[in-house]
DNA sequence: CGGGCGATTGACTTTCGTCAACGCGTGTGG
DNA sequence: CCACACGCGTTGACGAAAGTCAATCGCCCG
């Protein structure tokens, strides 16, 4: 890894609760600061870690934006998922101790490294910190098990839908508006994830923008309907 | 749960290992019986837990065959998974201490209930017991990119190939056939995991047996050319 | 032996993918 | 500063894959 990266200080971190429980006495917090966890600016474009590399840290994102991905050995590339800020990247890495997959900024981004050894002996002395980190490996479990009901059993148009809906209410919990939104991935990075080709992306957008639920510009997004995004006829829609 | 139970001793049990990490001490594998871990029983077709259930232990088969899934609210279910001897249930109840989907028995079965509070107690003290944990958890995100690449990226014919061949890989693991295997779920079932309609899954089961790549009997099948079963064209295909 | 669930098969429809052409914007280099 | 080029996005025509609806079959269990 070739980036900028300095030894912080999680002890004193103003976004310390979104990597950490918050119901850490402050005398172990401290405990933080040993952990090693360095933090580290990557560029829009370049790779976190790569598929195979060796796994030697979790990571959670600090600022930016960032999509991890697998690729088949036809060469085809499927998106896993997109990471915000206080999400966390690289728990596939645990059980072989190699990544499973790659992780790429969308936009210029900082992360903070986590020695994963560090990690695990802390978690055995502070039952918090177990529990943090069970808990976000369990919720990955989870928003995977619901990909699996969106890729298996919704329409192009409703797997869209919930894509967009969930960004904007992630994006809202972190302060944005919970009905704009800027895409910080392509038609094709969209598509991928959703199980979908990059032009289905773009027909639907231009569909969902002729009835008035969405106005698209690029990669601005305004949710003008809610509740038409998902089904919901409303009242007779006046074709 | 009204199943017959009993309380298990580990540290005699013969499939410990799949369970526990198989190097521990003897004097540590003493420890095991400290979790009262308990053996259920569960008949065919009944649940193990529910959608909504409090969440207090992982689950590990130790005979038997069990599918999890969940439901919309629109009715629709999503299998997401199905799980052998060895393998393990309920890690998707950590994060909000209930379980967000189902487990039904597949087939007359016996479980493993491991209370969760005194397993991470437990793996606090064995660094051992807290690896294989994170491991267990690792393995099954592993999983489940492994599955959204299937229902992303694959055809329908691609997606069952591949679904016959990591199962009966699985039983093979077991000392079963590498070749035959008895399915214990419906068509309808397959479909679901795999993101197909049940005609589709017959259909394909149909097209593979003209083709002589399976024996389809019911619910037996018998792959006959692994190789065709993925894309390798092997020689010209007379068709 | 009979009933019912599960599986198969057919005909038709719908959705989405494929291939191709074109347009727009952004960023870069002359 | 402007022009151009390339990546990204849009749109259309067509075809292939899978879904839907429906009828029938057959196995297994009671």
């Amino acid at each position: 890894m070739t980036n900028a990266s300095t030894t912080a200080t999680c002890s004193q971190c103003t976004q310390r609760d979104v990597c950490f429980p918050v119901d850490l006495e402050p005398s172990q917090r401290v405990r933080l600061d040993q952990l090693s966890i360095r933090r580290i600016r990557i560029k829009r474009g370049e790779h976190l870690f790569r598929d195979g590399d060796a796994f030697k840290a979790l990571f959670t994102v600090r600022s930016g934006f960032f999509k991890t991905g697998l690729a088949t050995e036809t060469g085809h590339e499927q998106v896993t998922g997109f990471q915000m800020a206080g999400e966390m990247l690289g728990l596939d890495g645990i059980v072989t101790e190699r990544h499973m997959g790659s992780a790429v900024a969308l936009e210029d981004s900082e992360v903070c490294a986590i020695p994963y050894t560090r990690l695990a002996e802390l978690s055995r002395e502070l039952p918090a910190m177990q529990q943090h980190l069970h808990k976000a490996m369990s919720r990955e479990i989870v928003r995977e098990h619901q990909m699996m009901l969106l890729l298996g059993s919704m329409r192009a148009q409703e797997r869209l839908a919930t894509f967009l809906l969930n960004l904007v209410k992630r994006l809202h919990a972190r302060g944005f508006s919970e009905s704009e939104l800027v895409l910080r991935m392509t038609r094709a990075e969209i598509g991928s994830y959703l199980g979908m080709k990059l032009e289905t992306v773009s027909r639907l957008f231009s569909r969902l923008t002729q009835e008035g639920i969405l106005t698209v510009h690029q990669r601005h997004v305004c949710i003008a309907d809610a509740g038409r995004l998902l089904g919901h006829e409303s009242q007779a829609a006046i074709h």
